[in-house]
DNA sequence: CGCAGAAGCGGGCATATGCACGTATTACGC
DNA sequence: GCGTAATACGTGCATATGCCCGCTTCTGCG
């Protein structure tokens, strides 16, 4: 019980932490931490997405996504709307999910780039792969 | 806005919460998840050791630290008990905190060799370093 | 057409996580 | 020795995450 070999988990969820943390930092001038710009990102490529859906591409359970969108509805960076079907509740950007969603893009994009360099463009690389297969 | 380029900190924390849900389903018959369980081998470990320090060792804020060891304490996990220092609250393993370690302690290990082995020896190591790095 | 089963949601329950604030205790300089 | 700083906690606030239950709405079969 001892012995010191590392959770594989739990060095994940660590540096998981860490890297949340930066990004959190980096996008703090528009307003969003890392998983609310996620999923202003994923609405506007859908352009109009269902709760079910957007928590089947996200990898998320769909009640955390109802609960993760209200904090952006409450915001006014989503809409939230009756879908055709009127079992689903629809998202949407608002005009001002539009705004943050621009102003958030380019401090991403220096965080990646900055995260990128840290790593190297393979190390960066082959991250990508292992994680997508854990 | 419309790039497709993956977030590694989305990346990230996606593969957390499927390596979280393996490891806890690992873990369940013995009662804990895999942050319980990690919290367990940490105090374990230190035989005796106070919220701030396990929070340092943990890479968790002091107050997540105390609200997640409430839980194990409520549990009969641990004991909380003031410290020499009596700002201090030092936590121990109970018999049955003990008990519940030596348990888990196979499954984690089942756990760990399963994950390895779908990864690789070496893509498992280099896992290990790219996290730490980050 | 009508009804049983499926699908989509919201809300309750429990845990996880970090920050800021207030309180208690200890450490330190004068 | 005293008072100021520093340190350790607990708690409130906000968000994140998953599971289960019950309600509403659809779908599909007889």
């Amino acid at each position: 019980m001892r012995q010191r070999t590392d959770c594989y988990c739990n060095e994940l969820r660590k540096a998981g932490r860490r890297l949340s943390a930066r990004y959190d930092a980096a996008l703090a001038p528009a307003g969003v931490n890392v998983g609310q710009f996620s999923m202003l990102r994923q609405v506007d490529h859908a352009g109009e997405i269902s709760l079910t859906e957007l928590g089947r591409r996200a990898e998320l359970d769909r009640s955390t996504v109802g609960r993760n969108a209200r904090v952006l509805v409450r915001g006014g960076l989503l809409d939230s709307a009756p879908g055709a079907d009127r079992r689903e509740a629809t998202l949407r950007l608002t005009p001002q999910g539009r705004e943050t969603l621009a102003a958030a893009f380019p401090l991403w994009t220096q965080a990646q780039a900055e995260i990128e360099a840290a790593l190297g463009r393979d190390a960066a690389k082959a991250l990508r792969r292992v994680l997508s297969e854990i």
